[in-house]
DNA sequence: TATAAAAGTTAGATTAATCTAACAAATATT
DNA sequence: AATATTTGTTAGATTAATCTAACTTTTATA
């Protein structure tokens, strides 16, 4: 059995192995920072992990998640992606709620309730911030992700996910209307500041900066 | 904010207040033994919970909730309560699997969750185990509870709630298509043993032990 | 009422998770 | 290569929740 704080570190791991792309590996600094607790702290709990055999680890060198500390990390992200839908599409949570209550949910253990919530929801495959929900045995789709920003004018997309998960910047899209799904199609690109003159489906023409094209996945249509 | 610990001994306390019938005080050993703990952890939480000032405890006394303490338990028991009717009426869990995972669920920290949960379930005044769910405010009707065993020949009632929340007997009363809300007829009291002969609406009659009557709470018919 | 039993408390130890402060190793920069 | 910076570790302390073992108070019983 994992404890709560145990879960954490893993989900943490999964998470900083995403994000560096290709390299898997993170740091005990870059551990502690994303948990919001000291280094001194993650060095102790990274030792305890490799005791149980949940990472790979050594003295001033790289983490790397085992494959049953994968498995767990997966466990606990698909819990997550699963709580956050269910909190947006059967409760009225907005999207920049889920979250917060999606990390309590998460550490619940009962193999039946992930399960049988996730059947209650259709078995969704992606999140209400356009991620992509692992499945029981594991599997998760890996989406090609486009940013809004790498797109050139006259191209048009749809809103796959946010890679800003901000508040800020959850409830500005809001405020635009823009959701999974919303169509945006590029009128000019700016090379002065790089932001962008866009149409968003069933609005005025507007202007959104590199900041907010950056932080924007995009699937490109033809 | 309290913690997960400090959480359960305050619903530990509000249930034991509602099992001494007219005595809701409890007593240090007591309260170590419904939560599985030694009676000098008790004790030493029962200090932590009086400088909160959530329950009245002076050494060697009886302990009693304060006002403060019984609202924080009450609103534990609507949390448990609601998502034990969460897990039965959407999820499919029988009555015998709700209560564990429940344990888990009621120590969420959402005052959101909880509304938009019971607003969902469409206010439910009771659990599957026919227990009254505490609304918002705290009020929480108290209902007249009569037990089988009470009952003479020829009585006829509705099953209202369950006495024993054991997986046997819950699992017992399933096998006998018992749940809350079935009809059952007194054929005849056995005095020799306080058993009772017994027609379940829909079924052969039979015969229940005194230790069944004693366990089920029923509402009688006129 | 004296004594035995039950109920409750205290002291001291343990484990998990955290911190600060001092130190060590690895990496980057002149 | 020497030095400075960044990164990571260790030692020692703290807090919450728990335990065991010894002790004290209260209550029951002879
Ligand atoms: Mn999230
Ligand atoms: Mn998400
Ligand atoms: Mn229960
Ligand atoms: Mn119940």
């Amino acid at each position: 059995m994992l404890s709560y704080t145990e879960e954490n570190y893993l989900k943490a791991l999964l998470k900083l192995s995403f994000q560096n792309e290709e390299k898997p590996e993170a740091g005990t600094n870059e551990m502690a920072a994303y948990l919001g607790v000291k280094p001194a702290t993650a060095t102790d709990m990274l030792k305890k992990l490799k005791e149980k055999d949940l990472v790979t680890y050594k003295k001033y060198g790289k983490i790397l998640l085992t494959d049953t500390g994968k498995k767990n990390g997966i466990a606990i992200l698909r819990k997550h992606r699963l709580w956050e839908t269910f909190l947006y599409e059967k409760l009225d949570f907005s999207w920049d709620e889920v979250h917060e209550v999606a990390e309590q949910l998460e550490h619940i253990q009962s193999a039946k309730l992930v399960d049988k919530l996730e059947e209650f929801l259709d078995f969704p495959e992606f999140d209400p911030h356009g991620d992509p929900i692992p499945k029981a045995n594991g599997e998760m789709p890996v989406i090609a992700k486009t940013l809004l920003a790498e797109l050139k004018a006259g191209d048009t997309c749809s809103v796959a996910a946010v890679k800003d998960t901000s508040t800020l910047f959850l409830q500005y899209l809001e405020k635009l209307q823009i959701t999974i799904g919303t169509k945006i199609k590029i009128i000019e690109v700016i090379d002065f500041d790089g932001s962008l003159y866009v149409g968003i489906a069933g609005g005025e023409p507007r202007s959104v900066s590199m900041k907010f094209a950056e932080s924007l996945f995009v699937q490109k249509l033809l």
